[in-house]
RNA sequence: GGAGGGGUUGGGGAGCGGUCAAACCCAGCAGACUGUAAAUCUGCCGCCUCGUGCUUCGAAGGUUCGAAUCCUUCCCCCUCCA
């Protein structure tokens, strides 16, 4: 049973330490406080984040206590892992609106009735000065600076402030107040996660292990799954979209999402493997993945995502369910280079030029070269800018 | 506080009085080829009313027919010394 358990949880994930203490945390039987940290600057939750949240969910499956920690005191300090500039601070209302939407999301995946939720402002915004002095004793600025994000900003002659120093104290600080057994996140995290030990030595308490699991690639398969890279699938995705950035992927990089994302078991993914070896279309074996992952987060439209895919990528025709925008003018026609720039198919009306001169937009599916192009009043057109973005718009 | 170096279009990084909307690389976008994959090739890659148009090179002034390039002041970053 403990085994059982001990190994479910292991499973997928990078690196326990320590690895003894974690075990026998497993085998004591005791309910466990579980703690993952979330940074409030990213209101969309994505598939890079799952990764994570999964494994909470089997925590909380096996009955422990998983607190899903919004850091919206820390937010506004900027985690500065694997960034190799200061962040920018946000606003305390950023903050509180983002933190909200994460509480949409979250419930996707965690029990809600199973996750305790909680903002570490809650302690952070009392904590009197002398407290603060003591937290920040724990750590010594030499220690801080062989930690690698530092040490490279220091060496290439990057600012560092020291609020970014805080950071990693803070969230340790965390660990102590909500008295985590165990710390889970990123392999980003591990600095993090481990100095949360530290702090917690220091003011007497148990120490927490930590675990790290793997970061997941964005769609261009080489940096982590960011918002702020825009190389994401959000949970909010629409399904079309989200099956459509899967298919995008690459082959390589399939096999990296089958691994940390589809419940598949290993032996599945392995015949997968076999079939492309023995030359089996990958695309078809995306479809399977894509499909997974659209029906989990938007029930019972996993087969409908990839049918309209099929119609609009391999059969050529567009499904008919595409969102009408009405746009008003005042004119009786009006230029397509500003509808499209009005309907942000384009960025600029420069774009708009570019994008005509270089064949790429269609309306009613044909090809439009004249850059002077003009759409008559009460028509409804559909306008395709490249091949992923199309718009049925009616102009009034 | 002192000495020196530096801030250029998303990132890196040239330019150092006109030929600069600004080399080059990366990222990105589009086209061809495809499996909306990868690779490759081609083009684009500030803004608009698309013109010998307009606004850019940390900010504000100044010199000049003409400034990203020179001068002044200010802001910011880095290094060394204190």
């Amino acid at each position: 049973m403990h085994k059982e358990n001990l190994e479910l949880l292991i499973r997928g994930s990078e690196e326990i330490i320590p690895e003894e203490s974690f075990s026998e945390q497993i085998k004591s039987n005791k309910i466990l406080r579980v703690k993952a940290g979330f940074d409030p600057t990213s209101p969309d939750l994505h598939l890079g984040h799952t990764v994570l949240l999964n494994k909470m969910k089997i925590f909380q499956d096996l009955g422990h206590e998983v607190i899903f920690l919004i850091g919206d005191f820390t937010g506004l300090v900027g985690d500065p892992s694997g960034v190799n500039e200061t962040r920018p601070v946000l606003t305390d209302d950023q903050l509180s609106k983002n933190a909200e939407t994460y509480k949409d999301q979250v419930f996707k995946i965690l029990d809600k009735d199973k996750t305790e939720i909680r903002f570490n402002s809650e302690w952070m915004n009392e904590v009197p000065a002398s407290e603060f002095v003591k937290m920040l004793s724990s750590y010594t600025v030499a220690r801080m600076l062989e930690r690698d994000d530092f040490s490279k900003r220091y060496k290439s002659q990057q600012p560092i402030s020291i609020h970014e120093f805080l950071y990693p104290i803070l969230q340790g600080y965390d660990s102590v107040r909500l008295k985590a057994d165990i710390e889970l996140g990123g392999t980003d995290q591990k600095f993090n996660l481990l100095l949360g030990r530290e702090v917690q030595r220091h003011y007497g308490e148990k120490q927490q292990s930590i675990m790290t699991v793997p970061l997941l690639e964005g769609l261009d398969g080489v940096k982590k799954m960011s918002k702020s890279l825009g190389n994401y699938i959000a949970l909010e995705d629409k399904p079309d979209e989200m099956f459509g950035k899967i298919m995008s992927i690459s082959d390589e990089l399939m096999w990296r999402y089958f691994s940390l994302l589809s419940f598949k078991s290993t032996d599945e993914i392995n015949s997968y493997k076999e079939d492309v070896k023995k030359g089996a279309n990958p695309r078809d074996i995306k479809f399977l993945l894509a499909e997974e992952i659209v029906e989990r987060f938007h029930n019972g439209l996993g087969k409908t995502s990839k049918d309209n895919f099929i119609n609009r990528f391999q059969k050529g025709n567009i499904s008919e369910d595409i969102d009408e925008i009405e746009l008003k003018i005042d004119d009786e026609s009006e230029l397509l280079t500003r509808i499209l720039r009005e309907v942000k198919l384009v960025k600029s009306t420069s774009d708009a030029m570019r994008m005509i001169s270089q064949g790429a937009v269609k309306v009613e599916k044909k090809k439009i070269l004249d850059p002077k192009f003009r759409i008559n009043k009460g028509t409804s057109s559909l306008v395709q800018v490249g091949k992923k973005k199309i718009s049925k718009i009616l102009i009034k």
